[in-house]
DNA sequence: GCCCAGGTGAAGC
DNA sequence: GCTTCACATGGG
């Protein structure tokens, strides 16, 4: 490992309060980041990055020299009042337990693209494998990055245009089954600009979803965890088979309630952060 | 072998 | 509208 504190202008601590990184990057938001030595190496955009986080800060160091680092600030979210947000929860039993259970966890804000791409690929897949096939997928398409001394080899995650080009048999050897026809097509689509996704974030959220809705593989789920992962719709709550089971168990039990019944639900009773109460009963679920 | 995984789309009522 | 089913692949 180099000595990153040494090098001038890739090295930068920011401080934070209530950020439980290792949740964060790992509660199924985001799936290119990995543990190495207490610290966490991924690739946002063109940058290869990696954190090490403190008690009261964040600690980031790059490949490559940075002068501006507003591109972390906004993936991290740094610049959020986490206290603001929690304050906004339903005070019941299921959202204060989930709150204990999970201190510091956050939304991160992603590239849509990416975003987009790695959820049309999370489909009936448990995230250890989305993480492999999204790991695939970069290694043999997306362009190789200068990682950290000492640090294993990095890519970009390979654009839309670069996937439009790609056919289905190059897809599926990443591991990606039947989702392959579904990415390929949606690349297609916004590569070839049929499909902007730059309106997406001007529109409201539920034209947003409907518009992404239109594309291949993505579906209510999907649409929803675009919507809060890479547009920061905070609305939008994305219901998989574990919020779906934290719905029906922790606020339904012994009643049968259809999945539309709890979208209802979800929209009326989490507030204007109900995509970040969805987040924290997700992780809540998975680890207890 | 079985069942399940941060679902979607198509076909059948 | 709703229910059922196929769809690749890997882990427990």
């Amino acid at each position: 490992m180099g000595n990153f504190e040494s090098s001038m202008g890739n090295t930068k601590t920011f401080s934070v309060q209530d950020y439980d990184l290792a949740a964060t990057l790992l509660s199924g938001q985001a799936f290119r980041w990995r543990p190495i030595d207490r610290r966490w190496v991924g690739v946002i955009g063109s940058h290869w990055v990696c954190l090490q986080p403190d008690q009261f800060s964040i600690t980031a160091a790059t490949a490559e020299p940075v002068s501006d680092w507003d591109w972390l600030i906004h993936y991290l979210q740094l610049d959020v009042d986490l206290k603001e947000i929690l304050l906004t929860f339903p005070d019941d039993v299921p959202m204060r337990n989930a709150m204990i259970a999970c201190r510091g966890l956050r939304l991160l804000r992603q590239d849509p693209w990416e975003c987009l791409a790695s959820f049309i690929l999370s489909s009936t897949k448990q995230i250890v494998q989305i993480q492999q096939i999204i790991a695939l997928l970069c290694e043999r398409l997306g362009e190789p990055l200068i990682p950290g001394p000492a640090f294993p080899a990095a890519y970009t995650f390979p654009s839309a245009i670069r996937l439009a080009r790609a056919t289905e048999v190059e897809l599926r050897a990443c591991k990606m089954g039947f989702r392959a026809p579904y990415l390929l097509a949606t690349a297609r689509a916004i590569a070839s600009r049929r499909f902007d996704l730059g309106r997406i974030g001007q529109l409201p959220v539920e034209l947003a979803r409907a518009e992404l809705m239109t594309l291949a593989g993505v579906g209510r789920k999907i649409a929803d965890c675009v919507l809060l992962f890479a547009y920061g719709f905070q609305s939008a709550f994305p219901v998989d088979v574990w919020v779906m089971k934290a719905l029906r168990q922790l606020y339904f039990p012994r009643r049968r309630v259809t999945l539309k019944r709890l979208h209802r639900f979800a929209a009326t009773h989490f507030g204007p952060n109900a995509g970040y109460a969805q987040q924290y009963l997700f992780h809540y679920m998975r680890t207890k």
